[in-house]
DNA sequence: AAATAAACCTATTTATTGAGTAGGTTTATA
DNA sequence: TATAAACCTACTCAATAAATAGGTTTATTT
């Protein structure tokens, strides 16, 4: 399995403040109650997310939790890199990996390229907006 | 990250084996030698590849293991999930896995199916052939 | 001013899985 | 019969994911 929890919470917790706008700050114990997600674990979270400026956080009574930008400027692939720390499928494609000594000889590292460029595309093709219309899928996509 | 070194290594054996056909069976000895990967760990990964008779394994003097097909009826994708156990990017889409509670208000399950999809259409579309004669990558792909 | 509600911060613990080892058993060839 | 190989079961170690604990700062309300 390749996406963790923090990504996976991550995504989660900016869909529903995308959904419940309006209301300005949601405090962290509303959003770990509504998402079922422990406050402590769900806290370390958002402090990736508003360190990189896809949250806005705001201390004492009133305050919470809040979306910086509309919901159409986000996209999923954006959110999971920073909940993730990336998203590249191989360590030797990381940016500051230092360089593998079999890479002249690999017949793999094509194929990786390859696969982070398809992921990446997909998920920077969905935006935040999208998800909260849920009518994703086409395809295969039944239920 | 999100493969492993089971199928990083696997697909590595797979196009050696490939690159070194018509010298017919290859013992693990070799393999490991030539992939720089520690012979008992090696032997694990090969298990599961013979065992989904993606490879022939024979025993004794003159031994070794042998693709069961032309590298071209292989595809990276087949390899991967044989050797990886599978390539869902979240739990609740693995098959045989108990209902997810959340599932119908969940924002984000179509998200994982879209990104399943891609992520296996695009492994299923290179073969051994290809990794081996390494003209992947299009776009980006420099070196 | 005091009480309170909230985010913020550092460190630690626990659980899970990935990675790798060890040692023996069976099969086939020379 | 010796040997070269795959096969098999179980175990250990290391890394990372997941979660917890406890305190500090900031802002609002009374």
């Amino acid at each position: 399995m390749m996406v963790s929890t923090r990504g996976r919470y991550a995504l989660r917790i900016m869909a529903d403040l995308a959904e419940h706008r309006g209301q300005d700050y949601v405090p962290l114990k509303t959003l770990a109650q509504r998402q079922e997600i422990s406050e402590k674990y769900l806290e370390s979270i958002l402090k990736t997310l508003v360190s990189h400026r896809l949250l806005a956080g705001v201390r004492g009574p009133g305050g919470g939790y809040r979306l910086t930008r509309e919901p159409e400027k986000y996209t999923a692939g954006e959110i999971l890199r920073v909940a993730e720390g990336g998203l590249t499928p191989v360590a030797c494609l990381e940016d500051g990996a230092e360089p593998c000594p079999r890479a002249a000889i690999c017949r793999t590292v094509g194929l990786w390229r390859g696969l982070r460029d398809v992921v990446n595309r997909y998920l920077d093709s969905v935006t935040l907006a999208d998800l909260i219309r849920e009518d994703l899928g086409g395809d295969d996509y039944v239920i």
